[in-house]
DNA sequence: CCATTTGTCTGACTCAAGTCAGAGATCGGT
DNA sequence: ACCGATCTCTGACTTGAGTCAGACAAATGG
């Protein structure tokens, strides 16, 4: 609560160093409730990841898990020989195999879960209706904010999958927002294509398609409602400038609409001023440009030097 | 930031172990960052906590870190065999040995420092100077409200060395209020001395000593400046009132000082009633008193069942 | 239908992190 | 001077977690 009008020396790092130690010491033991049942921490956790959706292939763990395949079958295995759960072959391929859980493996997931919500009530206990509400609000905004800090920016192939699916999100929200809907004709996907990822999901997107003569379209600017008020919106915008600008292009343009209230207010935020109708798009009512060439945003993203 | 007038069914524990989960994925790095330099991370611990304090005795870090006699006779031997710590025998008692950092070892300890703080720096880096600030906020009064919960209550000797530690804080801190210094006579300690211990230090301390007649005094309630704010005082004085209800009184008394406005607060929010003088102590100026045969206060600590 | 890729599994390791049972010095009290 | 406690160290284990190099079977693309 020190009065932060100037940039203190340390820069809050100590804060946060000390949080994770504190955060460590006192509910590393969280994870280790997992324990004592019996099950290594590591088993645990798998036991843990197939109750939450039955029938995974073992494919999709070692994704999501980042495991060794060699490590993961034995894991599995090891489960397997507990009989808590069951691997068939996936008729659909049979090289895959799906994991499910047996009547005692779900009855020990269950457990697990207790432990661990026991574990969490236990923590939260000692403290007042008051503290709790004050703890629980702070953990949600650190959590919005340490995931938003952690997200990827990656460019991905206009024409992939992954595109694919951002493209639809966008379409789908459009689609919902505007009294009439939202039905664009068949168009390409842009020449660049940027998603924000998250834990393999996509928590925004962004395109960019040169228009020639210097300049290039911001396009399809999308961020997931999970992750609304967390900036990706503006870091993904520097970023698409960013790429313009390495392009050679001198100017950003971009149209939208103007139920999107958000977006406009991010576009004029950013430095982004109005300017006339540059295409026929019907859904567009307002234009902006940005002038690539003078470096006046000064970068929020790191402290001056 | 969902609308928080009705408690939920699921008690904010879902938020704290989402956010968890969030932080030991992303952020767990931070403990493995002590790795890479070639070290592994128990050394690495051990290393860094001998560089906070030079001349520490096994014996010390034994008891600080909870670590087997063997174990950490063999890890220290490990980093003497890297040259990066020496063991001399303690020339007072030449059972122990004091450890210190070559300057080898001081270098990699502070290179160690650097990749914890460099890691926190790039975590906290993606985000705007606003989201920077929330965040921090939100992990300094989570930090705050996770030691607050975690504290342990425990009865100590009224004259042992924690008590006296705990006393000392006390008088040390009436002598800075008043304007005219704080300095009691050689008074005995209270029969029931009781401490809020965190990490092996002191946050709070209070005591309770019989007047006969049913009636207990609550005395030298104190919270050490770190923890003010944490609703630490609150749930001492609880705890006090709980033991003197178990010895079998009736009432609790107690005497303070009108400089100490949250004291008074405090007492007054949790249900205690002015009262007349009932001793002749020179710095008290308010006297207050709570009946404890009607349980009227409803347990805050815990929701209805 | 054949070569390549993909998905799973086995065997053979490594490494970190402990635990447990003493051995041997050293101290403190009597 | 002796006894029991205290401190540190050694040896012999255990367990968990994970890596790496293939082997083998099923799918996939030309």
């Amino acid at each position: 609560m020190t009065a932060s009008t100037t940039i203190p020396d340390t820069p809050g790092t100590a804060v946060l160093r000390r949080f994770n130690r504190t955060w460590s010491q006192r509910v590393g033991v969280l994870e280790d409730s997992f324990l004592g049942l019996g099950l290594p921490l590591s088993r645990a956790r798998l036991l843990h990841e197939v109750g939450h959706d039955p029938d995974v292939t073992v494919r999709d763990l070692r994704e999501r898990l980042d495991l060794d395949s060699g490590y993961l079958s034995r894991l599995l295995r090891d489960l397997e020989d507990r009989k808590l759960v069951v691997l068939t072959p996936d008729p659909a391929d049979r090289r895959r195999r799906r994991i499910h859980l047996t009547r005692s493996g779900a009855r020990l997931a269950a457990r697990l879960e207790d432990r661990s919500e026991d574990l969490a009530q236990r923590l939260v206990d000692p403290l007042t209706v008051r503290q709790r509400e004050r703890l629980l609000a702070a953990l949600g905004s650190a959590d919005l904010l340490v995931r938003a800090a952690t997200v990827h920016l990656e460019r991905v192939a206009p024409d992939g999958p992954l595109a694919a699916e951002a493209m639809a999100s966008y379409v789908a929200e459009l689609d919902a927002t505007f009294p009439d809907g939202f039905a664009p004709g068949p168009v390409a996907p842009p020449e660049v294509v940027v998603l924000a990822r998250s834990d393999g999901a996509t928590a925004a997107c962004g395109g960019l398609q040169p228009l020639g003569d210097g300049t290039a379209e911001v396009k399809r600017m999308w961020v997931s409602p999970d992750w609304r008020g967390a900036g990706l919106g503006a870091r993904l915008l520097r970023h698409l400038e960013g790429l313009a600008r390495e392009a050679g292009h001198e100017r950003v343009v971009l149209d939208t609409n103007l139920a999107l209230t958000d977006a406009v207010a991010l576009y004029e935020r950013n430095g982004y001023r109005r300017t006339e109708r540059y295409n026929d798009n019907p859904y567009a009512e307002a234009f902006f440009t940005k002038d690539l060439t003078q470096d006046l945003t000064q970068d929020l993203t790191s402290p001056p030097a």
